[in-house]
RNA sequence: CGGGGUGUAGUAUAACGGUUAUUAUACACCCUUGGGGUGGGUGCGAUCCGGGUUCAAUUCCCGGCACCCCGACCA
């Protein structure tokens, strides 16, 4: 991508408004703008890591047997008046057309349980993992801190559905490890908390996975040992560690990225979600759902990376892979500079090109930092005279001297995820 | 939803009640400069909406709307 051409601008200056970390870094190097309190447009640059999160995702809950679909938006009244939360759900986006009622979905219980019921006659249909990955509209009362609390946001959401408990208990296992391991690909593993929380009247527990940050708005409860917490919302009735009674925890404020709940049959029941077991008995379907909310994972990492200048994207996640900049006036240095850049997109490497003229060079830096791409590759006159270019890493302070005809390489070492 | 704050060019800002509405940056053109927002010139561009007070409102008052922060809420 040649960044003359990349719509959206970085900004100077920022609003003086005290604004969360990730809303300020992410507007001013133009990922996102804001159309409205808690309602964002992605630009290129957003896009791109929205995208490149959802693939993580989307590879990971294949690999736990989930099929992907896509479910509408647009919810008629009655599916969600079978469930009573057309009433009880305050949060609920309410539109009327033609004297017809619809909500705008804030989650798919309503929508999956009933599209399940095509299917679903016999215990050979079971267990099925359908997922999505798809816009929601929550009336939030007060959106806040950038894409921590928006109205409309992207999630993935998964239902899970089973014969029994004892089936529903062991996917669940599995999905929550495999979250772990979503985590641990996008770098914030070692942030995120495994977080004990209100599993409603029919469940003891449900999970949240908890990241540590002051942006957060939830408050945990973390045992040090188990490397677990407990939300503030049941530490009341569970004054202690549920693994080891440790009772010495440490409070933090956090944010939950995702979570996974059993439904069991709350909503199968009424939507008479039934199968038939071996025995030929009607049994009502057991279910699990599970959420990522992309974009607030997305605002999570900026705020766990970032220093005084700008983001540091995780590589797995970053816009693109190489940030190449040509400094200088001489024309070998452009010239060079183009040729690597076509070279490396041959190599598949993914490479935001500044090719913009009448930038001055600390002007052109102070993009690069800002925008936080992982390598940053400089072609100039000086490394030209050793026939190199210099690499230097967001996250790292050296500056290295690499030969051009060794680059392609030394890049794919670093690439490798 | 309660409390507090703020609304002026694309962005960021200035203006004890006195309109020619400041400055920077961005943008367009010209020159200059090229390893950390280079220097200079010319040009373009704004007072959230409605009411009130006043000779006069960006400024004061009331209402609305929007945004930010704190709190409550958050399947």
């Amino acid at each position: 991508m040649l960044q003359s051409k990349l719509f959206g601008k970085t900004q100077k200056f920022s609003s003086r408004e005290d604004i969360s970390i990730n809303e300020y870094f992410l507007q001013k190097a133009g990922f996102i703008t804001k159309t409205a309190a808690g309602i964002y447009s992605f630009l290129p640059l957003g896009f791109r890591v929205l995208k490149k999160i959802e693939g993580v995702i989307r590879k990971e809950m294949e690999k736990i047997g989930g099929q992907e679909i896509l479910m509408p938006a647009l919810h008629p009244k009655e599916y969600w008046k079978k469930t009573g939360r057309w009433e009880t759900m305050d949060d609920l986006y309410k539109l009327r057309v033609n004297n017809k009622e619809f909500a705008l979905g804030p989650t798919h219980e309503e929508i999956v349980v009933p599209l399940a019921k095509n299917f679903i006659q016999t215990y050979k249909d079971l267990p099925l993992y359908l997922f999505q990955i798809q816009t929601k509209f929550r009336k939030e009362k007060r959106a806040k801190s950038g894409l921590l609390r928006q109205r409309e946001f992207i999630m993935k959401d998964l239902y899970s559905f089973h014969e029994n408990e004892k089936d529903l208990d062991v996917y669940y296992e599995i999905v929550k490890k495999s979250y772990f391991e979503i985590f641990k690909k996008i770098g914030i593993k070692n942030y995120t908390y495994l977080t004990y929380a209100s599993g409603g009247s029919f469940s003891k527990y449900s999970h949240e996975f908890q990241v540590i940050t002051k942006a957060g708005e939830d408050t945990i409860f973390i045992c040090e040992k188990c490397k677990i917490a407990i939300n503030k919302e049941i530490i009341n009735e569970t004054f202690a560690c549920p693994i080891c009674g440790n009772k010495n925890l440490k409070q933090e404020k956090a944010i939950e990225i995702g979570n996974i709940f059993k439904l069991k049959t709350k909503f199968s029941e009424p939507f008479q979600l039934y199968f038939t077991d071996k025995n030929g008995e009607k049994k009502l379907v057991q279910m699990g759902c599970y959420g990522i909310g992309l974009g607030r994972l997305m605002g999570t990492i900026v705020e766990l990376f970032h220093d005084e200048a700008g983001i540091l994207w995780p590589k797995i996640v970053a816009p693109f892979d190489v940030h190449l900049i040509p400094i200088g006036t001489q024309k070998n240095i452009d010239k060079t500079a183009k040729k690597l850049y076509d070279t490396l997109q041959k190599e598949k490497i993914e490479v935001l090109y500044d090719d913009r003229k009448n930038k001055s060079v600390g002007e052109i830096l102070k993009d690069c930092d800002l925008i936080g791409i992982p390598i940053r590759i400089i072609v100039s006159e000086k490394t030209l005279k050793e026939n190199s270019v210099e690499l230097k890493e967001r996250n790292k302070k050296v500056k290295k001297l690499i030969r051009i005809s060794n680059l392609i390489k030394i890049l794919k070492n670093l690439l490798i995820l």
